[in-house]
DNA sequence: GTAGGGTTAG
């Protein structure tokens, strides 16, 4: 009791603790319903805090024999639903012989809202006929709706109407607003508003709210063209009797989800009386489309007319700083709110904390961040999400890891973001693990999860999993997921299958910019340079607008096909036409495509009259040149920056043993190789378990990025410095060929056997060698693959 | 006891 009551006073309940103590004198039973029924009555005003005073007063209920009547119960069970105690509600429940139907219906809403469906369903069914009124199918309705369960909506509201129970606002509400949540319902949103037309409520408020809510949610569908759904949703809104708060939210909102933040702002020009709300939609829909300045603006414009900022107008502009890393801005708001909000609520210090979390983040200050989350004196879900993709964002995939270990509840969210978090970090095998551990712990993948665990397959370049889960994507309903196509595309571009990445563009719905940076992307590494010119050309067209990464794909992609004109003009564009400042990586990608066509004087003076010192990405690009043309003397010179800058790097040793080895000059090569074993430069560690086969691929297909994709390089390469050290002249010259200019059509519709006959490594019935190479699935141990076959080799050679 | 808008995490 007394550690309740230290919690009581911390939640602010004393209050209605006070009042408690004073009237336990009297004991009249009348009076202590009363008491008890205005008490709990206080405890529903009271959302956040009501938890423990509710148990209180049924405690005090419990020990002074009181028996309560069915209404006071009633309220009872619904506080406790209310506040997540819904074990407590059901034990009263289950004690009342025959529980009325306010009871049933509290039941049918908790459960609905926690997403226990059937449990819901089934209060619902044992309620007889005779029982059931238009408020209970309203509230079972409202339950299949938001757990998208639009058939059981419909059944339900037939099923009401044979009975003769008359559809009220409620059930038009809910029906509306549930169905347009499911993509499939669009036609029966038709036929509703029709029934609601000849039903005479469609001059209600509430109803034609829903109404313009639905046409607005068919407008933002990808199938649709909005501008007219937009027109209808406005006719209504135009045409409406009585408007209220919700009517102008709902709109505005409608054109900012469509895109059309002028029209927006014209409703919002129009309100006499501006709702807080409808700043706060305006703010918002300003930072989410990018227009961060108009946003603040907004901000300014509401702070001289003296309107008060509520939690969210605080969480949207915090929101906006974070989004153009305006931190200073940021802080000053932070400042302005600690002056003005004398007692924030609990929710309050949620959402704001949470963006200031994302403030310090975005703003490259991810430790101060987590200093402000170990800070707060509650925190939520998303605060733990935030600070978990805080790390995964700034490649702290160790921290990320703990993290995600300790979260005391992990939503599909966290498990997405750490699956992805492990893909992008080069860990595919981690990001698949994850994926399966999600699944085995009866957390159903979402999209996102796909996405991740797709492009662990890409990493991996394992494509039996990635068709495997492209099935199961589409089992699970998530195919038309943009997230989801879009890791496709890139999953099957790197397992060496164009066709199937452009299968997969070519059949979404609509596409974003990382659908056609991925696509551009793959034609890229499959060195059809002129295709993901093409396709560029094509999104420009479009009207969709490139970013940062759409140039770095496209100057990688001219760069692997030769295409120096066409990549020294995009790189040109990118400031000039679109205001894109060049980054390093950027002038890696321009130096990679001088060097690889042989222009190294150009190449040069790019690097001197470069805006800033360069950095490793630059040299790497240089030597990577120099390695193809066997340029010796500019080679070894950035060799030398590399290994000031980076002075353990395994991939620069590398580059400059093939640069030596490609020149024939042998003794160079040992000397390098010695180095790095003198150095202690230890090799990445070659992935575990992936096939043989699709190490090949890999090897091929990617740009080398990956620690894998290193090892496997090396080692291939190492095998035939090998050949050739011994005389004999492998029949790899298109191999090779492939490796260094990037010309990978052939490499890429072969399969082992052409390769290892490419190797001049066997000459053993091909079936056979197929068989070795596709059975030989060495899970856990890539090294006794190699293993195999270096005494292939050796077999042939000796 | 039932519906509908604005915030922060991918």
């Amino acid at each position: 009791m007394n550690a309740l009551r230290k919690q009581a006073s911390r939640l602010g309940e004393q209050a209605i603790l006070k009042d408690f103590e004073e009237f336990r004198a009297t004991d009249v039973v009348r009076a202590l319903a009363n008491f008890y029924a205005a008490q709990l009555q206080l405890c529903s005003k009271r959302v956040s805090a009501s938890d423990f005073a509710v148990r209180m007063i049924h405690a005090h209920m419990i020990a002074s024999g009181f028996k309560p009547r069915s209404h006071i119960l009633n309220r009872l069970m619904d506080l406790y639903c209310k506040s997540s105690n819904l074990a407590y509600a059901r034990h009263l429940f289950d004690e009342i012989p025959e529980p009325d139907i306010v009871a049933r219906t509290t039941f049918v809403t908790a459960y609905s809202a926690l997403g226990e469906l059937k449990l819901a369903r089934e209060v619902f069914n044992r309620t007889p006929l005779r029982v059931r009124d238009t408020v209970c199918y309203n509230a079972m309705i409202t339950g299949c709706a938001h757990n998208s369960d639009g058939n059981a909506a419909i059944e339900l509201f037939s099923d009401m109407k044979r009975h003769d129970f008359r559809p009220d606002n409620y059930t038009y509400t809910s029906m509306l607003a549930g169905l347009s949540l499911i993509a499939e319902h669009e036609s029966d949103c038709q036929q509703l508003h029709c029934e609601i037309v000849k039903s005479g409520t469609g001059f209600v408020t509430s109803v034609v709210n829903a109404l313009i809510s639905v046409y607005v949610r068919c407008a933002s569908s990808p199938y649709v063209t909005s501008s007219l759904l937009m027109d209808a949703a406005r006719k209504l809104f135009d045409e409406m009797p009585l408007k209220d708060e919700l009517s102008w939210t709902t709109i505005i909102t409608g054109y900012i989800k469509n895109d059309d933040l002028y029209g927006a702002s014209q409703v919002f020009d129009g309100m006499n009386e501006k709702l807080v709300v409808a700043w706060n939609a305006m703010i918002s829909g300003y930072t989410h489309k990018g227009v961060v300045p108009k946003a603040l603006e907004m901000s300014r414009k509401m702070h001289s007319l003296g309107i008060k900022f509520d939690e969210f107008t605080y969480t949207s502009i915090l929101c906006a700083c974070a989004t153009a890393k305006l931190f200073s801005v940021g802080k000053q708001v932070h400042a302005y709110m600690i002056r003005t909000v004398t007692n924030p609520s609990r929710d309050f210090l949620y959402s704001v904390n949470n963006s200031l979390i994302t403030l310090y983040w975005k703003c490259g200050k991810t430790d101060d961040a987590r200093k402000i989350f170990d800070k707060m004196p509650v925190r939520d879900i998303v605060s733990w999400n935030t600070i978990l993709s805080a790390y995964v964002d700034g490649a702290r995939i160790e921290e990320a890891r703990s993290f995600f270990n300790e979260m005391p509840e992990k939503s599909p969210l966290a498990w997405s973001v750490m699956i992805s978090g492990f893909a992008q970090n080069g860990s595919g095998e981690e990001g698949l693990k994850l994926f399966n551990q999600m699944r085995s712990n009866e957390c159903q993948p979402c999209d996102y999860a796909f996405a991740g665990a797709i492009i662990s397959c890409a990493v991996l370049a394992s494509l039996d999993h990635g068709r495997q889960l492209h099935a199961q994507l589409i089992q699970s309903g998530f195919e038309s997921s943009l997230s989801a196509s879009n890791s496709l595309i890139t999953m099957y571009a790197r397992c060496g299958v164009l066709q199937d990445s452009q299968d997969v563009f070519n059949s979404m719905p609509y596409l974003d910019s990382v659908s056609w940076n991925a696509m551009i992307a793959a034609f890229g590494q499959h060195g059809h340079g002129a295709w993901a010119v093409d396709l560029f050309e094509r999104m420009l067209k479009e009207g969709i607008v490139p970013d940062r990464i759409t140039f770095l794909t496209i100057l990688t992609s001219c760069s692997h096909s030769g295409l120096v004109e066409e990549g020294r003009r995009y790189f040109n564009s990118m400031y000039e036409s679109y205001g894109i400042t060049p980054g390093e990586d950027h002038f890696g990608r321009l130096i990679d495509l001088l060097c690889r066509a042989g222009k190294f004087s150009e190449a040069t003076t790019v690097i001197e009259k470069m805006p800033f010192d360069p950095g490793a990405p630059i040299w790497e690009a240089l030597l990577g040149g120099c390695r193809i043309h066997g340029n010796i003397e500019l080679g070894v010179q950035a060799a030398e920056k590399l290994f000031e800058l980076i002075p353990h790097h395994d991939g620069t040793y590398i580059l400059l043993s093939n640069m030596y080895a490609n020149v024939g000059k042998w003794a160079d090569v040992s000397r390098v190789r010695n180095l790095m074993r003198v150095r202690g430069v230890k090799k990445e560690p070659a992935c575990s378990w992936i096939e043989v086969d699709s190490m090949v691929h890999v090897f091929l297909v990617d740009d080398t990025n990956h620690p894998e994709v290193w090892a496997v390089y090396e080692y291939l390469e190492e095998l035939v410095f090998e050949m050739r050290k011994l005389g004999y002249v492998p029949d790899t010259k298109f191999v090779l060929h492939d490796m260094e200019n990037e010309q990978k059509e052939y490499a890429l519709s072969t399969h082992s056997e052409k390769l290892a006959v490419a190797f001049g490594l066997l000459k053993l019935p091909s079936g056979a060698m197929i068989r070795v190479f596709k059975n030989l699935r060495i899970c856990g141990d890539c090294h006794n693959a190699f293993k195999f076959m270096s005494q292939v080799v050796g077999r042939r050679l000796l």
